[in-house]
DNA sequence: CTGAAAGCGCTAACAC
DNA sequence: GTGTTAGCGCTTTCAG
């Protein structure tokens, strides 16, 4: 009593040697090379493991293997319900390696990166997914010149020599831009997220492209930012709501942001889709629910989670992979989805929309 | 070229000493004990430190110290918005104390859950935080054994002897249903969440006691099993809201529950609240949202996750401490959210409601 | 196929 | 204050 802590045991390899009544070696093979120990002898180690409820230690196990059995997560923002349907789809896959996932919360703060870079050096995960990269950053080179595999997952830094999967926000950005043209609107907001992310930054230029096809020149007082967050988006939709001059329509660079649109917009009194017309990017679950069916981009984030975490994995198990001289990007494709906040579908002219 | 992984090389403790012409143990204590090193051979460890760009292996430190500095977070499902309110919380005190967090999405899978706990203990983490714990189980029993401190969060199995952080669940179905039942409604429905989950018990018997008290019979039809999730809640609910004698309130266990209601609701050309009042639990971010303002019970989540791990964290520190032998229940309260879903907030009769 | 010895990187006793 | 030694639990050489 007292120090409940010290009251523990749990059984090392030599114990389960000794009741085994066969070498430590042996007991390794069986647990990492079960193919090579007699069946015989397997069985009676199985069972010295199994009465003294034998686990190995990952961190004495790593030390010599120089594999620690963890990979890390890296987002910026928990709260945005785009990132655990991504978080998800890893934890997944690495449980079935065996793996465990360490999830850093970066924030916008890159103190916070930096402190989490150190924790997880320190913690030698095998691999890191970052999906959090800001437009500035050598989080990437950091890690793998301690021979800590990264793959980069939908944003990416201005430079960066690692794999990157993402999806064509440009291509995003520019459809959602040209649905609510061809829906008759011009005067079209557009909504950053954090200011040089490059998701933000690629979708903004479909927006302008979209605009420019058209014949709009863009407002430049009708581009805000709105931080991929609600607090902020909140603030900024409802001084540009206000004004005289408001925008009939509104692309938002995620839906986070898209749904605090529109509730300043009904905060304020007017309808949405009428007054309004609201398109977003990312489609989380909330969208299609019919109390809102928000417009919006689907980009299909879970799929491509599994695919980076695939990635990493192949990248860590196989250090003569290809991919590891040469990196590569692999841009997945988006979809449109319309729903009811951008005016409900509408039927195109057959040409020349 | 080749293996790249070897190219790489972290300095050791060793290194370092060499370089700053020191014993190794002096290293170790600048790193850990900066106080009791001379002024002056601290400064020329750290610039060596600096130098050699090293970093403490978390392995081999708690190899001797038994303490990995990690701590997991167990839920059950991570695409319900009401978690990563909490998760976030965690990780940020987590990384205050230089711990990283685990994840772990057990599912509703007992098979995962188990899976699940060997891997916390082949990581050694120091503790856990269960807010995923299903009606039965031995989990935390698994852990304390080992020496892993537990703290059980939001949900409780039907035994335990480990410290409990939750709320009021009871007081909030009551609240929720009492409210409904004050807007006139007597046929009033109630969404299950996992079978024999705690927190959907609990606020089962809220309901129940609530309907007892105003003298209604309850109607065993109209309580169904909706799973904490939005699939079986979209099947159950287009059963009951097609039947002749439908109800005209529902109380679903959780918001994302509420959520898929209302959209089957509206999908089957149902008004919410006219022909369809509801009510849910948590108030996830987006049940405030004007479009869809969603009445629900509060529970103040995140500050409660908060309080989940300093307890973790004390009971890691001091072991010691009282609550590791004698542990406690908190049970906090909650509060209704009147918004517009339930019917609107509605002036109550000065007495005897 | 199995046994003995070395060592992964670090901290904690001790001596100096 | 600082240096030396042992050892945390495991895998991996090497002999047998």
């Amino acid at each position: 009593m007292g120090n409940t802590a010290s009251r523990h045991h749990n059984s090392t390899i030599k114990e389960v040697a000794l009741r085994a009544g066969v070498c430590i070696k042996t007991i390794s093979n069986v647990v990492n090379n079960p193919g090579i120990v007699k069946a015989s002898t397997r069985e009676r180690v199985l069972q010295a493991i199994a009465e003294l409820d034998y686990r190995p230690s990952a961190a004495a196990r790593g030390m010599v293997t120089r594999s620690r059995r963890l990979i890390a997560f890296l987002l910026s923002d928990f709260t945005n319900p785009a990132y655990p349907e991504m978080v998800e789809a890893v934890t997944e896959l690495a449980r079935q390696k065996g793996f465990m996932l360490l999830l850093c919360n970066t924030g916008r703060n890159s103190g916070e990166e930096d402190r989490n870079l150190n924790l997880i050096i320190e913690q030698q995960a095998d691999g890191v997914i970052i999906s959090s990269a800001p437009a500035e950053s050598t989080s990437t080179d950091v890690l793998t010149k301690r021979g800590i595999r990264v793959v980069l997952f939908n944003r990416r830094p201005r430079n960066y020599s690692v794999n990157y999967i993402g999806v064509d926000n440009e291509g995003g950005g520019h459809a959602a831009t040209s649905h609510l043209i061809q829906k008759g609107h011009s005067r079209i907001a557009f909504i950053r997220g954090d200011v040089g992310v490059s998701t933000s930054v690629e979708r903004e230029r479909g927006y302008r492209r979209a605009l420019a096809e058209n014949g709009i020149v863009a407002d430049e007082s009708l581009i805000v930012l709105g931080d991929y967050r609600t607090e902020e988006t909140s603030r900024v939709s409802a001084e540009m709501l206000t004004r005289i001059d408001r925008p009939s329509a509104v692309f938002a660079a995620n839906d986070v942001m898209a749904l605090a649109v529109i509730d300043m917009a009904i905060r304020l009194g007017l309808r949405v889709p009428e007054d309004l017309a609201v398109v977003g990017f990312d489609d989380i679950a909330i969208a299609s629910n019919r109390m809102i069916g928000l417009t919006t981009v689907r980009s299909n984030l879970r799929e491509l989670a599994g695919e980076a975490t695939k990635l990493l994995f192949d990248l860590i198990e196989n250090p003569d992979h290809p991919l590891n001289e040469n990196p590569e990007d692999r841009i997945l494709p988006v979809s449109l989805q319309v729903r009811h906040t951008c005016g409900g579908p509408v039927v195109l002219d057959s040409k020349e929309g």
